[in-house]
DNA sequence: TATGAATGAGAATTCATTCAT
DNA sequence: CATGAATGAATTCTCATTCAT
């Protein structure tokens, strides 16, 4: 113990960061409802009174976990959309790598399930999480196909829609892991997954032959 | 009250579905934990304590909602293969259209995002969900596939991952539906979507130029 | 089967007294609170809605259950007190006998519990208790003592304390047998305790040495 | 509300203790099924939820009670046999005194009456209670009865009949009281009840004339 | 009479929130 | 700032009582 330097005051700071984090593992395990604020509280390591001294209910926690969380992962999911000039052939199969990362690495998944769960309780929140994510992400891979529809690398159709050909199937992998991987259904390998959806998405399932 | 109007009827056969039916609306609306029985018990048209005669608590109510909702959707997801024999360039199509109808018909939908919510707080749901519903509807489609690449029809990989790149996007379609139309997200053609889908899944993305 | 004859008829005015009797061991093994009418009537062999066809209340089965059950036993507590014009020295014993008995056979004991438990929630049942029962039982061994008494027989002192010299050690007995024997204390012999009890009561626990 | 003086204080230390003197009172009176928390929470002086911080349910609260009640009474069981040296003569009288203190003054009444009233559905208070409080004070008694056997001072006989039919009488005054004098029966002078009885049951009842 | 489905008031229990320390 | 005892509104569950059949 350095006399002077409490150990517990560099925390101080970090106290809110800890709070959210323990908050986004009950919420996640639990629900919104279902999650007591003393769990999450032990969790952090403070007492139940700390969180109203950072939140002043327990909906605006629930609220804070969901921003702070996806907050960091916004610039990631911007990201996983540069060298834009690449042939489609090429882009497509870095951009699915990239997703599988993200999905594979951050709290993203996590933060889905809560607000699949909440969001007619909590439409705000599904609201940013459209916003925020979904539209975001979306928006980038519809540009990165348009682009390529204008190119004439990609066939004519619903930009939108192409783009949920694209990624639709990794985001059912990460609800796999989320849901059904806890309660024994056979493991996905997510990025294996991820490549062979894009080869797929890029050139279709048929072989020449079957093609008519 | 309105005199000549009994206060209530015997209705024993019905009573169980009509909770059930009931159920499922706020269960599907609030999540279990936040979902109230005396707004269960409103909507049915029952009293609080009419619904302990024929469920035990609240908990069971769940587990019978989620069992009993799946349950006549369950042949439906077997139909779903039928006319096995016809080539994978016709059949696929036609699963598609089927599936995109049983997502938009059943109550899977909801039944879906409530096992999402509460996968770990009922496990044996969950496992239900998979067993009955997910490795079921998937194990048809896996083994069409795999028929297929049999034929020579279906590019060589992971059967189990090819019956994720054709279903994967009408799922997240479904909880687009779901989980983001309600707070104001464009809608999504659901039908639409499963058409330009498995064309894509079928043939790919690219130009015939765009491939190399 | 005898046409014209249904078995059932001659039940019908079996009936209340069935229910007392169900009822009587219910209410004795859980408690007046504790006791539900459901199991009242399921022992009983009749519906719930059978009950309030003669019994208007809970309540008010349960007072009769106490009244009806203690009523063929008041001749029998009068009958304990009959002889009186043999010496003390020979009636006391049968007195005992017959006192213990009845405590054996009756169901006096699992009333006397009952009012015990409820004398607070009911207290005219108490009143009825004491005025039909333990009064009377009492009354009449005040009665042979002060005659004994009054023949020299019998030492001086309330003959009240003296009657209840004489039962209390029996009454003990039955508690004993009601509370303790059921959780596995060691029985009481409860016919052998009154001889002894009579025997020391009569001429004391002292050896003839050791009085002073 | 009064303004200045705040809605609680901390009492951690002495509020189990008060909930438990308050929850006594109220399952003596009413029983355990009619005793509500709400009326153990208003007599303790405290919340509803108070109560659940101390006690996890109404049932082990109801245990604690009786636990907590019977312990510091059980030295005073224990001193109610010393000096067992003195002769049976002069011993009896004074365990009889000391006996009836205890009943008079303790909260053993209370408490019997309510493990009378509940042997059925708790029957580890049951057993707690006979172990720790019936058995051990009729331990003490039968063996202070045994050893007078020895030095010839008491007849032969079972001595825990003896015991029985020593202390009997004055638990029955016990009864008596918590029982049948709030419903208006005539008073019982417990310690005159004792004396008299001890008396009789040291010498008898009998004349020296009467005895045959 | 008899049934038992239905009711609804009541009680135990939980837990977000407050606030004296 | 931090604690955690205390609160009390909210919710599940029970069961005596009613009443259509």
């Amino acid at each position: 113990m350095t006399p002077g330097q409490p150990r517990w005051r560099r925390r101080k700071d970090a106290r809110p960061a800890e709070i959210v984090t323990a908050a986004l593992e009950v919420f996640a395990e639990r629900g919104f409802a279902a999650a007591r604020l003393d769990d999450i509280a032990a969790r952090a390591g403070v007492s139940k009174g700390a969180l109203y001294l950072y939140f002043e209910t327990k909906q605006e926690l629930f609220e804070a976990v969901v921003r702070d969380t996806v907050l960091p992962d916004l610039d990631a999911v911007e990201q996983v959309a540069t060298n834009l000039e690449l042939p489609f052939r090429q882009l497509a199969p870095m951009l699915a790598a990239r997703l599988a990362l993200l999905l594979t690495t951050s709290s993203l998944p996590a933060v889905a399930k809560m607000v699949i769960a909440e969001s007619r309780n909590f439409p705000d929140l599904a609201r940013v999480w459209h916003d925020q994510v979904v539209s975001r992400a979306l928006g980038v891979l519809t540009g990165v196909v348009k682009a390529a529809q204008a190119r004439g690398e990609v066939r004519p159709g619903d930009p939108r829609f192409h783009a949920l050909s694209i990624a639709g199937p990794m985001l059912m992998g990460v609800l796999w892991r989320e849901v059904l991987e806890p309660v024994g259904a056979e493991p996905i390998d997510l990025p294996a997954l991820a490549m062979q959806h894009v080869e797929t998405a890029l050139v279709g399932l048929l072989t020449p032959e079957a093609r008519a």
